[in-house]
DNA sequence: CGAACTTTTGATATCACTCAAGGGACGTGG
DNA sequence: CCACGTCCCTTGAGTGATATCAAAAGTTCG
C-alpha cells in the first residue's frame, strides 16, 4: 500500500528533549481521570502505605494529613526536580503517577523508578546538594513537597515515621535489585510482566485496582525506557502476552486475565515490597 | 585447525550453582597478592573512605580500629549472606573483593555491586528478616561482621557514623541508578567502560590504585554477570578497547592508556560516588 | 477538518547470544 | 617428571532477539 507520506516520525524530538514541558499535558489530562483514576478517596494514600509497615501515631496521622491539605496540582509531564540541580524538598505523590529517571548524553532516558499514589521520593537525599536523578510526572498529579526544614522537624522527630523512612530506603533499595536483574537477565516479555506485577501489587496496596485491573495512563515510549527496549519492540511485546490471554490492554486500562501465569513469566515475588499485612 | 578434543565446555557447571563453595579457590588465592593486592596498610580503609564524608570523632575512629582487629579472612567465591535468608550481621570489607547478587530460578545471576576494601553491605537492611540480596566474595577477602546489637549500640549512637550511614546509602542508590543506566541504554563496550571507570574511582578513594593501574582480580564471568552479558561478549568488549589502545588487561591488572577516553566512552562523571574531598 | 501524539505494522540491519572447540595456566596424582 | 583435570580465556560460525527505519492508522483536541 504505497500511500502519501505527510506524516513524519518526530520520536527523536521527545528522546532528545524528553522532560521539557511542552508535550500534550491536554491529551493526557484525562487520563487520571479513567476508573480509580489514581485517585485514592478518603484514606490519604500515604498514611495507607505507612500503616503497613508501622504503627503511626495520631500525630503522625494528623501531620500527614496536614501535608496532603497543602498538596498542589501539577500537570503532566512536568519536571519536578532535574538531574543534577540542588533539590528543594522531597516529593510526596498523593495523586497520579510520576517517575525518577536518568539521561544519557545523547538523549535516551532510563526510568529507573515509578512513583506512585503514596510514594515519597528522596526523603533523605534533600539533604545533599545534587540530585543524581530526576524526577517528573508521567500524568497529572497532586503532589506535597516537604522540605528538609520540615523533615527535621516533623518526620525525624516521629519514632515511627523515621523508622518507616529507614524501610522505605529499604524496600527501594530492594526494588533497584529486582529492575537490575530485570534488564540484566530477562527477556523482553519477561521484564514487561515482571513492571507489570509490580506495578499491580503497589497500586492495590493504596486500593488503586479493581479486581484484576487497574489504570495504566503511560505511554509505550515510557514503558520502553523503563524495559531498556525500543519503542517499536515494547510495542510487540503486551502483544504476545495479549494473545497468549494473559493481559488485556485496551482504553489505557490494564486487566490481568491470568495472574498466576503472568507472575510464573516474570518470576514475581513480591515480598521485595514488603506489602504483606494488607497483600490479598 | 582441526584437534583432538578433550577440552569439555563445562561453564554451565558455573552458571548453575555459581556460588556453592565448590570452585578453585586455591587458584585464586594468588590473586589478591598481586601488586597493592587490595591489601591497604596502615589507615583502615573503612577510616578512609568514612572520613571523607563526615568528621569521625577520636571515639569513632577507635571503634573502627576494634571493628577492625577483629576481622577474620574469608576465601574466595565464599556466600556471606544468601538470598532471602536472615541476616546475621551487616558485612565490613577490609581486603578483598565481594558483590551483591541475585538469582533468577534458571540459575543466571546478576551482580547488582561491588563491595571493595572499606565498602559496608546492608547497614539498615540486617534489621528485617529477609535479604532481598546474597552477598559472596570473589576473591579471598578479610570482613569484619557488624551485628545489629553492634550497630544499634555504637553506629546509631555516634552522630557521625549515623549521618556517614545515612550518606553511603544515598550513594548506593546513585549508583543503582547509574547501573540501571548502564544496563538499560548502554552498548557491551560503553557498559564495561562506565564499570571501570567506576572502580577506577572508589579503589583510588581508597589507596588501591597504582597510578592508573588496579588489580581486578574478577573472571569475565563475572564481569558478564555484571554488565548483563554473556561471557563470550564479555571477552570481546575488552579486546575492543585494548586494540583502541585505551586499556590493558594481563596478569589480572588492569591498567587505564587513555582515560579522558575511557571516560567519554562511559560518559563516567564520578560525582555519584561523592569523592570529592580527594578525588584526585 | 487539521495538528500533534500515540499505536501499530512491515522490512531490514545488527548487536549480542549460543554452540563448539582449542589453548594456556595451574594444580594433582601416578 | 609427565599425563591429566579443571578453570579460564580466546576464537569461529551460525542464530536469534531486538534495534532501526519507514509509513500508515487511530485518538484527542483545537
Amino acid at each position: 500500500m504505497p500511500a502519501s507520506s505527510n506524516a513524519i516520525s518526530n520520536k527523536t524530538i521527545s528522546e532528545l528533549r524528553p522532560n521539557i514541558v511542552l508535550r500534550g499535558s491536554r491529551q493526557r489530562e484525562h487520563w487520571a481521570a479513567v476508573d480509580e483514576r489514581l485517585v485514592p478517596t478518603k484514606p490519604n494514600p500515604a498514611i495507607r502505605k505507612l500503616e503497613r509497615l508501622v504503627a503511626l501515631s495520631a500525630a503522625d496521622r494528623e501531620w500527614l494529613e496536614r501535608v496532603e491539605a497543602e498538596a498542589r496540582p501539577v500537570s503532566a509531564r512536568t519536571d519536578l526536580m532535574s538531574e543534577g540541580s540542588d533539590p528543594d524538598g522531597a516529593i510526596l505523590i498523593l495523586e497520579g503517577i510520576a517517575c525518577r529517571h536518568k539521561h544519557r548524553a545523547n538523549g535516551r532516558r532510563q526510568i529507573t523508578a515509578y512513583l506512585l499514589p503514596g510514594d515519597v521520593s528522596d526523603l533523605e537525599a534533600v539533604f545533599q546538594d545534587r540530585m543524581p536523578q530526576g524526577v517528573s510526572t508521567i500524568t497529572p498529579c497532586r503532589i506535597a513537597r516537604l522540605s528538609p526544614r520540615t523533615l527535621s522537624e516533623s518526620v525525624h522527630q516521629s519514632q515511627a515515621l523515621s523508622q518507616a523512612a529507614r524501610i522505605l530506603s529499604l524496600i527501594d533499595e530492594a526494588t533497584y535489585g529486582e529492575w537490575l536483574l530485570n534488564l540484566g537477565c530477562r527477556s523482553g516479555v519477561e521484564r514487561l510482566a515482571h513492571l507489570i506485577c509490580e506495578l499491580f501489587h503497589r497500586l492495590r496496596a493504596v486500593g488503586l485496582t479493581t479486581g484484576n485491573s487497574f489504570s495504566l495512563p503511560v505511554t509505550q515510549l515510557d514503558l520502553a525506557h523503563t524495559l531498556g527496549l525500543s519503542g517499536v519492540h515494547t510495542n510487540r511485546s503486551p502483544q504476545e502476552l495479549r494473545h497468549q490471554r494473559v493481559i488485556r490492554l485496551a482504553e489505557r486500562r490494564l486487566t490481568i486475565l491470568d495472574l498466576p501465569r503472568l507472575t510464573a513469566i516474570a518470576e514475581f515475588d513480591p515480598s521485595y515490597l514488603n506489602l504483606a499485612p494488607g497483600g490479598g
